[in-house]
DNA sequence: GGCTGTGGACGAACCAGTGAGTTCATCCCG
DNA sequence: CGGGATGAACTCACTGGTTCGTCCACAGCC
């Protein structure tokens, strides 16, 4: 009865793709819970169906299953990004797009965040040692120079804006409320997740930022 | 010749005082620069000129030690905001130089900021088990409160704007911009400790600020 | 002399990484 | 077309080094 059974739904048996899914899968949420140093490759194993032996087999080294799992995070937040498709609107709606898709995109996805704090505690060792990494996620500074200065031909932005301030003063604040979200919970105590404080913090994101840029001052 | 010399330049012999100072600040660089998981005890009495026996000895665990550090670094950077004394400056200068103040703060002390991002790898455990520093911390917003009242009331400011979020919009990009500094440079590849950027990005997030606090929109 | 502070060596647990062998699928040769 | 060769995917038990924490002996001060 199982016998040669290409059967996608029961993947009874051995699979490389699956196997590998599986430790990324475990490794990420280890990684992203307990930092490089204090995940343990004891744990992200049981977390799976697999064996320790396996992430050895596969990823070669403790490093080298983080360095996999972090290559595989930046690749899907700059695909987020890629697909955004800012040039079709106006100046001022598209930047609003940019800032809220980047505020929505770090709510979503806290293990990124906390992955990212994590590679900053190492130095960013590892993403300095994938270039081919860092040129994909460099290209929203090209994205956003392209649109301050489709704003400011138009009368809309001001001019000589630096595209990589900007992008810090948005993506530090998206990023700070998921990767502070813990000491400030205890600091302050009130609960960040509540939906209208998110709706209220994106708003005045959106316009700090988007004031900022149209005022000429 | 090394008799009993009360001098205090020459510590030589036993200090309490200074042995708990001498491993305290060992103790901050070995934390911020690897983490709590990834700190060695070891490394941390090495960089001391005591040793092992003597953090075991004041701070019994890895943990008290790192706790110590914690509270300490908190207290210091709540002392600096209480010093500020924004009550006598009219409210848009006030903000300005909170604004300004935080900035600063945050660039000249990256060990606590990286601090503060290894504690939140830890859902902030440590903090939440002393109240105490939390309850002191939480003045800023209080201050923040009082000052945007004094700006509402004086028609300088718009009304209902929450302290809180105002808080995170300020110190999320000080914190971000020093916090993250080294992907930011693995991926855009500029030095973000230029002088002129400095400048040019705290004037952005002062101006951004006083906007957005500003405009009734 | 007793109490506080100090030193270095020691121990037990923990954990990344490995050695050696097993199962499964596929291919190949007779 | 059947049975053994081949290599990929996998398992289990193990080890050597690391690391937190402690034991015991001793030194200086009141």
């Amino acid at each position: 009865m199982p016998d040669a059974s290409p059967d996608p739904e029961i993947p009874r048996g051995r699979d490389k793709d699956r196997t590998r899914r599986a430790i990324l899968d475990a490794a990420l949420a280890e990684f992203a819970d307990k930092g490089l140093a204090g995940a343990r490759v004891d744990e992200i194993a049981a977390r799976t169906a697999t064996t320790k032996r396996m992430i050895y087999y596969y990823f070669g080294s403790k490093e080298g299953l983080y360095a996999a799992v972090l290559e595989e995070q930046y690749g899907r937040i700059s695909d987020a990004e890629q697909a955004l498709s800012l040039d079709a609107l106006p100046p001022a709606a598209a930047l609003c797009a940019l800032v809220e898709a980047t505020f929505d995109c770090h709510a979503a996805h806290p293990e990124f965040v906390r992955l990212v704090a994590t590679e900053n505690i190492h130095q960013a060792r590892h993403l300095r040692a994938a270039p081919a990494i860092a040129e994909r996620n460099a290209a929203v500074i090209r994205t956003l120079r392209d649109l301050l200065a489709r704003g400011a031909a138009a009368g809309d932005f001001r001019a000589g804006v630096d595209p990589l301030d900007l992008h810090m003063l948005i993506s530090g604040f998206c990023f700070y409320r998921v990767s502070n979200r813990h000491t400030l919970t205890a600091i302050f105590g009130r609960d960040l997740g509540a939906a209208a404080s998110i709706a209220a913090q994106k708003a005045m994101l959106v316009e700090a930022v988007l004031g900022w840029v149209s005022r000429g001052r």
